[in-house]
DNA sequence: TGGTGTGAATCCTTTCACAGCC
DNA sequence: GGCTGTGAAAGGATTCACACCA
């Protein structure tokens, strides 16, 4: 990990990272003790090539004859990932979306903790969701200083989400996931993942589309 | 379109073409009438051979000297991507996910519309969800005869949607949108999108911890 | 034998650069 | 001059194939 020269990391290595992660953990549970990279990509239909040449991205820790030592592996892709840590979390948003979140399992499960809410409606500030209150836009630059936060959710509509993500950014977030569906210009030194929900939705009426016309198959993701 | 050979689409092109129609539509909005490829790309943060590139694959409908018809445009992509039709969705799972998306105000604007829910605890059948009622999973089949339906929302727990995913595709379902954290074995014939959440936050923590180790840049999506 | 790690080869995507048109 | 469409070149990612190890 130390001797990471992230820039040479492919895009696509990382996100595959993830589903080894998730496979892993699967396997671990099972109680086996390796796993080789014929089997790991089998499961997720990859190339045992391909597995390889990623882990080897950040290591070289398999043993020829053997594979991989699965509770090894598990340990080092969540370091890798960051997920060993723990992450406090804002949610800007406090609508059906917002709520949806605050009631999903997948967070704490990956280390990740949404410590404060936040809403530019006065209606729903003060208001509690899930044992936290609604606070203002306002009170976000010391909840970032309070709890440590560096990642934040914008779960706003589009046409308030560069204004959010602008104050999270002032407020010294570094990493934000947002669910509106707008492009956010963000500086490079702050990381940004985005659901966008029309986006997959086009790519999935496209498919369908295509597969109607052609009776071919359809790509898969 | 009818002369289009699918297979030679390359993904992220699909992909993009969903960016530019969101850009065209704001442009459309402004009253514009054409627009260049540079001007479409720099609003992105694309390349202006890019996105020539990406629509020649559809077909040639730029004016050399002039760009490209804004509202043609809208209207050719919308084709493309199938979102010039109306497409009827089924949501399996009425947990507070569910409720988000019948909320949602994405769907109607892509000519998607939710038009059953189901679930399949006892406690949530026959409820009402934004009008409409909470029905057993059994009653999949009749409704994707009784609304055509095409397209189908999984957002049950892991464990069940494989289950789940395996039912709408024998009543006949072309595509399925997945928010359940598991890989879903579909046929070729079956269109699939995933909405991963966790391997979104785990891209985000990976990012932002390079980010404090490196002191250097994020990627961008 | 079964398996890793990795250079070389292949495949795919993006960018370049320019002929041709308005 | 401005802009598209497109072959050719460059750049990345994936797969191949094999040396080497347990």
């Amino acid at each position: 990990m130390d001797f990471l020269r992230p820039e040479l990391i492919p895009d696509p290595t990382v996100r595959r990272l993830s589903l080894y992660l998730r496979q892993l953990e699967v396997v671990h549970r099972q109680e086996r003790r390796t796993i080789s990279s014929r089997q790991l990509a089998d499961s997720l239909g990859l190339t045992d090539a391909q597995v390889r040449k990623d882990l080897t991205y950040f290591g070289t820790f398999g043993q020829p004859g053997v594979g991989y030592n699965v509770s090894e592996l598990v340990a080092r892709i969540r370091r890798i990932l960051g997920t060993d840590q723990q992450w406090n979390v804002l949610l800007v948003g406090a609508g059906n979306l917002g709520r949806a979140l605050l009631s999903y399992g997948g967070f704490a499960a990956k280390g990740l903790s949404i410590v404060a809410v936040f809403d530019n409606d006065p209606a729903k500030i003060g208001q509690s969701i899930a044992d936290r209150p609604v606070q203002p836009l306002e009170a976000i630059t010391d909840a970032v200083r309070q709890h440590d936060a560096r990642l934040a959710i914008v779960a706003v509509p589009a046409d308030s989400a560069q204004e959010v993500a602008d104050g999270l950014i002032r407020a010294g977030i570094r990493g934000i996931l947002n669910f509106s569906p707008s492009r956010l210009n963000v500086p490079p030194t702050v990381a940004l993942q985005a659901v966008d929900l029309a986006l997959q939705l086009e790519q999935l009426t496209f498919q369908v589309s295509l597969n109607s016309m052609t009776r071919s198959g359809a790509r898969h993701p």
